[in-house]
DNA sequence: GGTAGACTCGCACACTGTACGACAGTCTCG
DNA sequence: CGAGACTGTCGTACAGTGTGCGAGTCTACC
């Protein structure tokens, strides 16, 4: 019976006013957010800062905005549009670069890793990110519902590697050393946290006894695990080999429907099953 | 030259006090903070609101704990100690029940989606986790700093996934529908908002065609990456087949020192390499 | 000239995290 | 027993926050 409560809204859902070309547009506020959050970090936002720096009342942007919650959407989007991606590469090449472009955006934004998958991403940039990666799932030969399946895995790995990675480097930026001295300066901190875990202190000094810098060495494992998802998709049943034409269209209304969807081999352990409600 | 700046600081990096036995302790302020938590969200969190809620004080509470972002690491690290793991248990087993645990841990506290994997996870429930997903990824026979980079893809698949999850649960809980009203109130929107995007308008029709409630799609669509990730986690070269008895230790001072780590494949585009600036 | 809308902004409100210092209870030592 | 010292609580205060409201200004068009 739907009731009302608080019906979901976003910047996206309304259309916006904006005629007149003189004094504050959105754009501007929005450039001015990203410079500012970019320069102080997310605490440093505040809307009578933001006012201040160009010139205007803090009141005055809640003509343009319809609070704050909006206009980080709204940073949020220009973020994405940060990611580029080729129009008509294969798939794998595509994935490749969502992947590490988003990553990129991200870690070049520090200050969004409490935003990035928590603020609904349906701005124009969002969009056009996953459509690009959905048309090359598509022409991957993934069918149905699995072309959602593996956009999301893609996403949802570039999302849970880049954000801890920028938080961290966002604790080292403020601590004012280099990722290198950080690294060293937590050795005696870590090795004491960890003391009960021999196995975690062995691979913690696995890894830091190679001389890369931390960033290359992230940057490593995020290749390895991206390697990892786009292989293991690939390798999905249920995929359908298409060369350069389209079509062939084998109907194909997924397993999801027909068999109940129980897929041949489950990750899923007993006691994290959900109660599904509806028949 | 690690000048100070802003030195690294969690509750775990310094020891607690805490002797006496009377009045407030430790404990029961996180318990009554997670209760608050779970019952009204991020935003309902206040130090005043969460003293009155055990008689106390606001100020009070900064005598157990140094501010509110070490309460809340404290919280967060109670919530993965939700997460339950086998104790030797194969790769596999373990690695599902870590995702899927983790993943029920965070959807059952929608509150933490802007701080899990932002706050430093390093409290002993995060540790312990991890590091049951460490030993079991040596047990299948990982090597050296492979070893972290299975860890932390797992690790990283999971956050992400369950993290946009989560965030879409709140909102929906936050309008009062149910999450199968919530879904269909949202088809004139998501129509508009795609208008443009004809392949993912189609997708989108797809994933609503079928009957599946959404907290079912969405967790099949988890187990569908989850699948794909650890299955090309388990076709990674340079694994080591380890039956039962550890040990027959080939010296594997992996990839990266020797041949600079130069992966036979990488996922990474040109225009995303960083520049590797340790030697 | 008048009027309707597009904007800007000062004020005010309720609320936040938390520094500080005063106070009370309890333990330890002489 | 008495004197501190330490543990723990809390009222007050400060500097800030997001934003609702209404009064004001500017511009375009009839």
């Amino acid at each position: 019976m739907t009731m009302p409560g608080k019906p979901f809204t976003s910047v996206w859902t309304r259309e916006r006013k904006e005629r007149r070309e003189q004094g504050l547009s959105r754009d501007q506020i929005v450039r001015a957010a990203l410079d500012l959050l970019d320069e102080e970090g997310l605490d440093a936002l505040s809307m009578r800062k933001l006012g201040a720096r160009i010139g205007a009342g803090a009141t005055s942007l809640y003509w343009h905005v319809a609070n704050k919650d909006e206009l980080l959407e709204l940073v949020m989007d220009e973020i994405y549009g940060e990611v580029r991606t080729p129009a008509d590469a294969s798939w794998r090449e595509t994935a490749g670069a969502v992947a590490w472009g988003l990553r990129g955006a991200i870690l070049a934004h520090p200050w969004c890793v409490g935003l990035v998958g928590v603020l609904p991403s349906i701005g124009p940039n969002a969009l056009t990110m996953s459509d690009r990666l959905l048309k090359a799932c598509k022409r991957a030969g993934f069918q149905g519902i699995d072309i959602d399946f593996a956009v999301s895995a893609v996403i949802a790995y570039t999302l849970g590697a880049a954000t801890p990675e920028a938080a961290w480097r966002s604790v080292v930026s403020r601590s004012g050393a280099s990722p290198c001295d950080a690294q060293t300066d937590m050795v005696p901190t870590i090795e004491r946290l960890a003391a009960g875990y021999p196995d975690l202190l062995e691979t913690y000094r696995e890894y830091s006894s190679h001389n890369y810098d931390p960033l290359t060495a992230r940057q490593v494992a995020f290749d390895y695990g991206l390697l990892a998802l786009l292989d293991g998709l690939d390798a999905r049943p249920g995929r359908q080999e298409v060369k350069e034409h389209e079509g062939t269209s084998r109907t194909e209304t997924t397993r999801m429907t027909e068999k109940s969807r129980t897929p041949e081999r489950s990750s899923m352990p007993e006691r994290s099953r959900m109660p599904r409600t509806r028949p």
